[in-house]
DNA sequence: GTGGTCTAGACCACA
DNA sequence: GTGGTCTAGACCACC
């Protein structure tokens, strides 16, 4: 995995993790990897995994069991809710973009729909 | 106007040029900043602007006069090219951004059409 | 080597390495001097010479690995159309030239005949 | 008439009225445009053409009869052999480039012989 | 080591 | 004034 120098590893980590929680790839209850281990497979510091978690863990997407490790929330409420927030930004920035290259909302919700269908062809 | 420090800076140049050409922000046949005054305005070096111009030329976007300036081009059917590829670019993104936080096709319909109207309101 | 004034440094270069290509000197896959040697052999700026390799990349002549260097293309339909191009632009201005001081199509066939044999005696 | 910088004007300018000589534009006894005349054409000093006429005597191609003005040689023999000349030159250059883009000398005349042929249609 | 980008500042031809 | 080219030298990412 390759870290973007504008902002911080940690916040790409915790992005990353989230990807997966909402997508399903990894599911509540599920135990995320240690992080001695989780920061061997990224070549990061461990201290850098550590921050992510403990981010992780304000936000309440996961929790921790001192010496068991640290586990997706079983709450699919947070879930859910995380997971359209995360949608509503990427909309909200694709919304953004398409009117800067001179795109109104009529047009936006069209072209998407071609684009789903031609995709499907 | 702040770069990006994983562009190069005339490609983000670039980007900006095309986005005011795409949206009709600046008309086939409008000149364009002279590169030395260009640069003054984004405090870049002439020699980037004149990168920036020679690319955006090599794309056919925009042609030059020797001593009188850089206009954009006058074909349209180039500029409603661009519009329709920057666009593609962007939904594409999109999409895959959408896919990989777990939406599907018929999901990503719907909840674009939702929040334009959301929007509206 | 001496340049010529009234020709862009980076495009006498460029015909010099094209030359090389298409008569052999230099082979598909061949690795071209770096940009910083080469540039000190022919006592030109190392920017001149990057954009040397980057007109003729973009020309489909040469290709960069990172890190690497800059190889001659593999494709030798590519080189054969060049070695063509090439050829039909010195004939033509040959024909031209010839045609200025007066000779028509067939004494040209005819002096080129004569004076190839007249070479080789 | 634009001049190169490489090679002084005078030679340039006899060039130009060789071509005009053995082309047969101007022909022998035909009397040249006066000093004053061809240098206010040509935008160059009157000395310069001064020197042109006098280099092109010394080389038998014109005369002069003072107050009547310099004239193209009547002598046919010393016009074609210039042609020839000059046509051994602009051949002898023509092959030598052919040759250093990897053409041998039947190449050469079976090239020439194409393009004179694809020419024609 | 390699190519790629950028800055700083120069000179040129053209209009 | 305009764009086009060139030099000098810096820093970067990649190998």
């Amino acid at each position: 995995m390759e870290f973007n120098d504008n902002l911080p590893i940690y916040i790409q980590i915790m992005n990353l993790i989230k990807s997966e929680i909402v997508s399903g790839e990894i599911c509540g209850g599920d135990k995320l990897l240690s992080v001695r281990e989780f920061s061997k497979q990224l070549k990061v510091n461990p201290n850098t995994i550590q921050r992510t978690y403990q981010e992780l863990e304000r936000e309440g997407l996961v929790f921790t069991r001192r010496g068991r490790g640290t586990f997706v929330t079983e709450d699919l409420e947070t879930i859910k809710r995380l997971k359209n927030d995360m949608a509503g930004a990427i909309i909200e920035n694709f919304i953004l973009e398409m009117k800067k290259i001179g795109f109104n909302s009529k047009d936006i919700v069209k072209i998407v729909s071609e684009w789903i269908e031609k995709e499907e062809r």
